[in-house]
DNA sequence: CAAAGCGCTGCAAGCGCTTACATAAGCGGG
DNA sequence: CCCGCTTATGTAAGCGCTTGCAGCGCTTTG
């Protein structure tokens, strides 16, 4: 077993071949199930693959075939919950399905565009899946000519497939929620308004929130709003804002739960307590929410990475032709913060 | 600029040969850098790649060069803080230098088995990094004779590069810290004995711990010891035990920042409240460790990916012959949790 | 019984690069 | 002025696969 090839432990199909006494063709056929194998040559070139622990190159197939059978997904950042989470997802269907995995953090505009380029002219995978990252136009332009597979996750793009949450829904619920909880002072923490990442899920989320409001005959007051980066500081930061007031909310949605962790560390920090003085809820389904005790509305981050991998092959392998749009539901999680 | 070849915005090196007016070598070359070619001929042959938006072929070049310039990190599982942390500061470091990151999630020893018959079978990466999964000998041997580059991350490994933190020393300041706040009755929060993932670890921290108390004339009292999964409920669970105890520690050492959140929680639960009644510490640097006031020891997870992806590349492109042992220094951040 | 069809296999031409090796200039010294 | 050396470029042989096509032996059919 251990290196009987002499060539660390590599074998290449013309060993493969010449253990099995057929051609290389062959070989080729009978290991990716083709038809018109015989069924005994198959068996014969099926040992003598695995006796000499042979792997197809995968560099080879890829040169030959013209599928590289990998996927890359682009994040805007890898160390953070919500795209590690993804990505698990992800992988797990990926690897399931005998396809390779490439990883990019993509931070900017800048390294977006290098990216989508860079995807497009190398061409080492067959497919794509950004994640919370609006495409510009000219990126989208590429793409489409490009043949690859895309699927956006967290945003929509309507040259692509994509999967989705509600966060008009979001921004209802959440909303509704607090106001069965009686309160009619409700501020809301939401993302910087030209942040360049995670595009329009404030501004959905928000206007969730604001049209239930007003089906309540509430008006959405702008003082109650305060938007901060989409994170624990960020969260921190905005929640200051809001319990400097002189009439601050009594109750506050936060658009992600890390801001809404970050909010109940500002709410504990000025000696207020949570529901009591102040109830909190965030968006997410983060898995620290339940130990915190945080409402949330749990938008299965993980199986929107399955979904997309999942529907990503489908359209890969031709099978079937995969939806356009998919949602993924969310919902409500009430815990002690509310 | 869009799609300027017609076939899919994809040119090839004679693309840029033709349009340089040389042959393919010499663009070869000249995209390389590689000496002997004059820098008139090298300045058209730029121009006319970029003009053509050409990047080459990664699958073409591995066959014909026999490197692939792609790397293959392989965790227990990605949804994790501790493992999108190290992710993230490897995939930096890679692709600036140029390498792709494949990902892999190996979460029980047959899959790890797996992985590395396919890596060193199918040769698809030149390097390794495998973060907390101990190797079995086979596949030790396996890897010796892959002439893979293989670095290791939080555990030892004598014939590979390894990047560990000295968790001995993580236990003793850990237990030393709360020894200095007053404290005898230290109980600890261990991971799972026979857990098959981050072997060592526990142990060493807990033999860190018994050290210290042993130096300050105290005895590790087995009765304090609880030991749990390594996440979250597990440090809940644990700590749950401990304060059923009819004389409970006054303070608990958890052995990861995960761990301690669940043994705030559980603390928190039976209405005991933290330093007061007990004092909770962690270990890792967990970005939710300052949002709870958990004192921590951060063992920089993220420049762990970041020193054995830089040391992998240094391997790879045979500059320099890196180090084999690499520690990664921890320093204690003290909070409110103690 | 010849022709046609089918199942299985081999041959060989690439896929897009890299890299030995060959070749062609240009240049200085004997 | 020729030889040998250096420098710049081209030629072509792969790298390890896939795949269109041809070919072989059989069975089926008119």
């Amino acid at each position: 077993m251990t290196d009987p090839t002499g060539r660390g432990g590599r074998a290449t199909i013309e060993d493969v071949a010449a253990a099995a006494g057929v051609s290389v063709a062959t070989v080729s056929r009978a290991l990716r199930d083709l038809p018109n194998v015989a069924s005994s040559t198959k068996q014969r070139v099926t040992e003598a693959a695995l006796s000499l622990n042979y792997r197809a190159d995968p560099s080879a197939r890829h040169l030959a075939s013209g599928r590289s059978r990998n996927v890359e997904i682009a994040v805007p950042v890898l160390n953070s919950w919500y795209f590690s989470e993804v990505l698990a997802g992800a992988e797990a269907v990926l690897s399931e399905c005998g396809y390779s995995l490439s990883i990019s953090a993509v931070p900017t505009p800048t390294a977006r565009f290098d990216f989508v380029r860079n995807a497009v002219a190398s061409r080492h995978a067959d497919g794509l899946i950004m994640v919370d990252l609006p495409l510009a136009d000219l990126e989208i332009d590429m793409l489409e000519n490009s043949n690859l597979g895309v699927f956006t996750i967290g945003f929509k793009c309507p040259s692509f497939h994509s999967v989705l949450v509600d966060n008009l829904a979001i921004g209802r619920i959440a909303t509704e929620h607090l106001f069965d909880r009686g309160h009619r002072r409700i501020g809301i923490l939401t993302g910087q308004p030209n942040d360049s990442l995670r595009f329009t899920v404030p501004k959905d989320r928000a206007e969730g929130y604001r049209q239930m409001l007003t089906s309540h005959g509430l008006v959405a007051d702008p003082g109650l709003s305060c938007s901060g980066h989409f994170s624990v500081d960020g969260g921190r930061e905005a929640m200051n804002q809001l319990l400097k007031l002189d009439d601050p909310p009594t109750a506050v949605f936060a658009l992600s739960d890390e801001m809404a962790f970050g909010a109940m560390a500002a709410t504990r920090d000025c000696g207020l307590t949570t529901p009591d003085d102040v109830a909190i809820m965030g968006v997410d389904g983060h898995y620290l929410a339940e130990i915190t005790g945080l409402t949330t509305i749990d938008q299965h981050v993980g199986q929107q990475g399955v979904v997309a991998a999942r529907q990503l092959v489908a359209l890969l392998d031709g099978a079937v032709e995969p939806a356009r749009q998919i949602e993924i539901e969310s919902n409500l999680i009430v815990r002690g913060s509310t």
